[in-house]
DNA sequence: TTGACTGCAAATTGTTTGCATCATG
DNA sequence: CATGATGCAAACAATTTGCAGTCAA
């Protein structure tokens, strides 16, 4: 997971697209390559590199290497929702940003535009860009917030 | 580094404090644990754990074990700006939030409080209270932005 | 003295690198 | 059949855990 930000490459919306990228530049679809790309367009959502290892009993080395010749082709993408593994999703999939709860663990998920605002804000307050499609928000969400002050506990899911 | 969210407790602007408090609980002030606690009050900023294990020659383990209790006590508390190593600070230090930029890697410290539009628009919005002190927002800074336009390039340190 | 702390060894998780072998184009 | 891709072993960094010896109160 190389974190060098990434030219914004052309992102493909269909395998054969992929598949067709990598043939291009002489790169070969072997066995693992396919099932790793396969998995990814069949996943619903971010996947982390040693799920795919292990569903699909590939080396986690030859998918972090897949995973990374994906990220260089503009096929897949990867986020942080706070410590533990970078998960990885198709590019090409509606651009998502995320709100990682570091109470009970759970991510909202934001369509891309809506954080626009907020990005705003801190572009004119700061001269930042704001990249949360990347490193997630992070903080509580609205069930921990009501159940800290004082609501009926909720069971949490870890 | 356990992630739980901490309890809010009451922290401490003194040395003298921090080691009242543990006195209270039975604790003992160890030359290592003496020499970490000295460290984060004479650092500018927060510091990783292994930079502290090298310059004061302890194991890390000790190091980590002590921020640790210091975290529980509530004298610690520690970011995370992206990847890498977790940074500790005094939680009695002027609460900062950061913006990281993933280009050139610097970090803008902001004043706790100059971030709450932000996070009320997000409050608002979506019900979610972020909280940039734990981790901080990544994207690109002004300069970095006014780079990639196009501007003359700078030497960016690493 | 005693049990809170220490260092060291070792395990863990996530990820990268080196290398001989294999198989796709 | 050339070389790109694989698996395996090993190294990596940042932590954590176990344990026997040490030292602070």
């Amino acid at each position: 997971m190389t974190e060098a930000p990434q030219t914004p490459a052309l992102h493909f919306d269909t395998i054969d697209q992929a598949i067709e990228a990598m043939r291009e530049r002489g790169l070969r679809l072997s066995t693992a390559r396919r099932l790793v790309l396969d998995a990814l367009f069949a996943a619903d959502g971010p996947v982390s590199a040693q799920q795919l290892s292990r569903e699909l009993a590939i080396d986690p080395t030859s998918v972090y290497r897949n995973l990374e010749l994906f990220e260089r082709l503009g096929v897949v993408r990867h986020v942080h929702l706070a410590h533990g593994a970078g998960l990885y999703d198709l590019a090409g999939r509606q651009q998502c940003e995320y709100l990682y709860c570091e109470h009970c663990s759970s991510v909202t998920t934001v369509d891309v535009g809506q954080l626009d605002p907020v990005r705003h804000l801190i572009k004119t307050q700061f001269g930042f860009d704001a990249r949360f499609a990347h490193f997630a928000i992070v903080g509580t969400c609205r069930r921990c917030a009501r159940r800290a002050r004082g609501g009926k506990r909720i069971a949490v899911t870890r």
